[in-house]
DNA sequence: ACCGCACCCTGAGCGC
DNA sequence: TGCGCTCAGGGTGCGG
């Protein structure tokens, strides 16, 4: 589940390896769900341009054309953004990782998930996108036109403030967790960087967005801003698909305090973190740290 | 306006 | 061994 910390690591690494190379040919698999714009569509368009700039807008990847053209992109639950040459076994199936005898490392070669290839003038490594579930998007348009799907978003989660979080909340009787969800009022964050954020103000998850304080307000946008921040550091979460372009782990999964962490002790209070559904989504706190 | 929920997709993990 | 079920979830869109 790629959030704003892993979008963002796979921008700052995938970065050098795009801008300013010509694309050559562009390899996709069948028209999905996946490619709001068709594909052939979009690699007809995309042969012989420059990505000019590699941009984040809450969880998407914006990246301008040198004609004035706009690739955006989504990871979506599985989305993986990598460069030719990487050996990570989060690339593989499980019956082709277990096939693997001990030790052995097996470059990535394209398979069914692969639905992007971009292959360069210059012959150098190729950039993949592969996706497993397909909640992933691929689109093109233009610089300067409107795009439904970024003109929604509020603002970036680095740049939140605890009032954007207070002014959002009043008069809702949602969960918190929902409103912190909902990328129209905070773009980036999900379920992971949900759950650390609220922990981490000791604010449960379930409370009622409107009961809010504007300190617990403050102290919610702080505590994600620092997760996040930590997470970026750490090159992301790692905790099931997630995989840097160069193919490398992320170890911020390391530093959970919440997420996934249902059962075992809370790091502060050592009491057994929780698991409840809160807007349709598992979540993770601590039943004495959060109020 | 707001809120809950179904849907899109595939693979892992589990019970029988 | 293998089948069928459940779960995971970002974002959109619908109905109440």
């Amino acid at each position: 589940m790629p959030e704003l910390p892993e979008v963002e690591v796979t921008r700052r690494r995938i970065e050098p390896v795009l801008v300013g190379r010509e694309i050559d040919r562009v390899g996709t698999t069948r028209s999905s769900y996946f490619f709001l714009t068709p594909p052939r569509r979009l690699a007809r368009a995309l042969a012989g341009r420059k990505v000019a700039a590699l941009e984040r807008q809450g969880k998407y990847l914006v990246a301008p054309l040198d004609d004035g053209g706009r690739l955006v992109l989504h990871l979506g639950m599985t989305g993986q953004l990598f460069c030719d040459g990487v050996t990570s076994v989060r690339l593989l199936s499980a019956a082709a990782r277990a096939a693997l005898a001990p030790g052995e490392q097996r470059s990535f070669r394209p398979d069914r998930h692969t639905h992007l290839r971009l292959q360069f003038r210059d012959g150098g490594p190729d950039v993949f996108f592969r996706d497993v579930r397909k909640f992933g998007k691929v689109l093109l348009g233009r610089v300067g036109e409107p795009c439904p799907r970024l003109d929604r978003l509020g603002v970036d989660a680095l740049a939140a403030r605890g009032s954007t979080l207070f002014r959002a909340s009043r008069g809702r009787r949602a969960a918190v967790k929902a409103l912190l969800l909902d990328q129209s009022v905070i773009a980036g964050v999900g379920n992971i960087y949900a759950d650390e954020g609220l922990y981490l103000a000791g604010v449960r998850p379930a409370r009622r967005a409107g009961r809010l304080t504007r300190a617990e307000c403050d102290a919610i946008v702080t505590g994600i801003k620092r997760s996040m921040r930590r997470s970026i550091a750490t090159g992301g979460s790692s905790i099931s698909d997630f995989v840097a372009p160069d193919g490398s782990d992320g170890r911020y999964q390391d530093e959970r305090r919440v997420y996934a962490r249902s059962g075992e002790p809370c790091r502060v209070c050592a009491s057994p973190i929780r698991k409840s559904s809160v807007a349709q989504r598992s979540t993770h706190y601590c039943p004495r740290c959060q109020r």
